[in-house]
DNA sequence: GCCATGCCGATCATTATCGCACATCATATC
DNA sequence: GATATGATGTGCGATAATGATCGGCATGGC
């Protein structure tokens, strides 16, 4: 035989080509740089190829590097179509159930509800990965994923389990300084790579200034909650804030719905079917709070 | 990420599922068989599913090792196009060749050619497969194969270097008895898996026992010296035999033809079409000898 | 111009893996 | 029923792979 000593080679062939270059690969795998050294030594020796040129930092891909990653690719994805398969054979409610979401969706509203699904299906061994950063599936780096999204994607399944609004929430001593005193201007928090503030605020707080601008959800909750302005929450969670309330004079705003996804493949076990059936019925009953129709359910949250 | 933590694994659930066993995966892999024993645990504890029933006398697949061996089949096959396309992207006449050719072409045929060859281009290093099993050029275990045959196969590409013919030969001790005495019975050495001799023997020789079956042509040639019988044999090998000679009245016979072949990806490589040429050409120079119309250049060889 | 940062190569101690040898079990054969 | 054969499981020592660390060399910011 001609070739391969180890297909496992080609993964750190694969992940160096991704990254450009040992340390990357080496991070996303997991191992040391000298490993990922050594085993891209051990597959050029085996193909008798040159497959990177070791430019000052970094690695670049000859075309047989380039080829090597196409094959290393097609394998993953073998590799992830059978990860998919296998757990999509295990109609068992037992085992490892990796669930996704973002992280304010998870400390705010799922994490009674995994506690309650676990005390229902103890058998299954429950992972919460929560993360801003949207997981591959595909790549079966969870089962089940929850998404705010108007278009969650084409290929994956799943339902929108609720709409969403928003509102504008201010801190409530910044709340009380603007009723004292209704000629003051209105601090912004503005979000990064994110439009201004809303239009239909204008006609209510037509003088405005941006006090701070954030990327993060958490930052921004943070900054009203410091009494540093105002800006446009989800209702659920700005209603389940004590220190905040709504500000005057605004309507509830359009927000994007929370999804909740699987992979084709997984869509009909019962382990992933039982697990979004459950949260779907539980997220469904607190309908008014993510609509902004009911404030007072936040407080069961 | 939930699933194959080391594709290299995959290989030996493939192996053992091929044959069904740990002990046969081990040498097919020139592993030890405990260290199979080691990776199938470590892969099924990775996917999390029992991929084999441990029975009486073998590891039978279950059908979450089924999937994860028709799964290390795309991947070895991904890995078969790489390593060819990897050699056929080597353009220089340096490296590896890997020819296998059934052992009697080597022996009486190949090797002085190779020789040459070798002394020609020093820097590529030949490596010489000699088996009677036909190589899979498709998984890359060979870069150029000869075979005896009518069709070589439709996934390879490549020509016919020589017709052959085959005459009835006999050991010279023999040939004498039967010259002695006319009415003496033929002993025929029979071939298994072969039907019986040539019709147009029983013209000439009406009368005919069967004194011995064989398997293989050496076991055959091996008989005819030592003057068991006679037996149909391709004329370059019966040619080049001191000790027999060509049974009287009896005419050439049709033989499959000889074929150089490669795999279509490496068809156009420097490598291996300048080895198939100088090959070519040479046995073409042999021509009257496969044929039968020129004993005398058995000598030669 | 200097320092901080990130990347790669090399060396060495540590760890994990593998092969070997032996035990066990089932099957086939006489 | 006894024996031989071939297969899998297990413990231990040798070996090969890995991780940690340091040094050299670039690049980019102050």
């Amino acid at each position: 035989m001609i070739g391969m000593a180890d297909w496992d080679d080609l993964r750190y062939v694969l992940e160096t080509v991704r990254h450009a270059g040992l340390s990357g690969a080496a991070r996303a795998l997991k191992v040391n740089h000298a490993t990922v050294s050594r085993r891209i030594a051990a597959a050029e020796r085996a193909m008798g190829a040159r497959l990177f040129d070791r430019a000052p930092g970094g690695y670049r891909p000859t075309d047989a590097g380039l080829e090597a990653a196409r094959a290393a690719e097609r394998m993953e994805s073998v590799s992830h179509d059978l990860s998919r398969s296998l757990s999509a054979r295990d109609q068992q409610l037992s085992g490892a159930l990796t669930i996704t979401a973002p992280q304010l969706i998870v400390e705010r509203v799922l994490a009674p509800i995994l506690r309650d699904f676990k005390q229902q299906y103890p058998a299954i061994e429950l992972k919460m990965i929560a993360a801003n950063r949207q997981l591959n599936l595909a790549a079966h780096e969870a089962d089940v994923a929850f998404r705010i999204s108007d278009t969650p994607g084409d290929t994956l399944v799943g339902r929108r389990v609720t709409e969403q609004s928003a509102g504008v929430y201010v801190g409530k001593e910044q709340a009380a300084r603007l009723r004292a005193d209704p000629k003051l201007p209105l601090d912004w928090i503005r979000f990064a790579h994110w439009p201004g503030p809303p239009e239909v605020l204008k006609e209510a707080w037509p003088d405005r200034r941006i006090t701070l601008t954030v990327d993060d959800m958490y930052a921004a909750l943070a900054a009203v909650r410091a009494n540093m302005g105002a800006t446009r929450i989800p209702c659920f969670l700005g209603d389940s804030e004590p220190d905040m309330e709504r500000l005057a004079r605004v309507p509830l705003l359009p927000y994007r719905p929370i999804w909740v996804l699987t992979h084709a493949d997984l869509r009909n076990t019962r382990k992933v079917t039982t697990f979004t059936e459950f949260a779907a019925t539980r997220i469904n009953g607190l309908r008014p709070l993510f609509e902004g129709r009911n404030p007072s359910l936040a407080l069961s949250l």
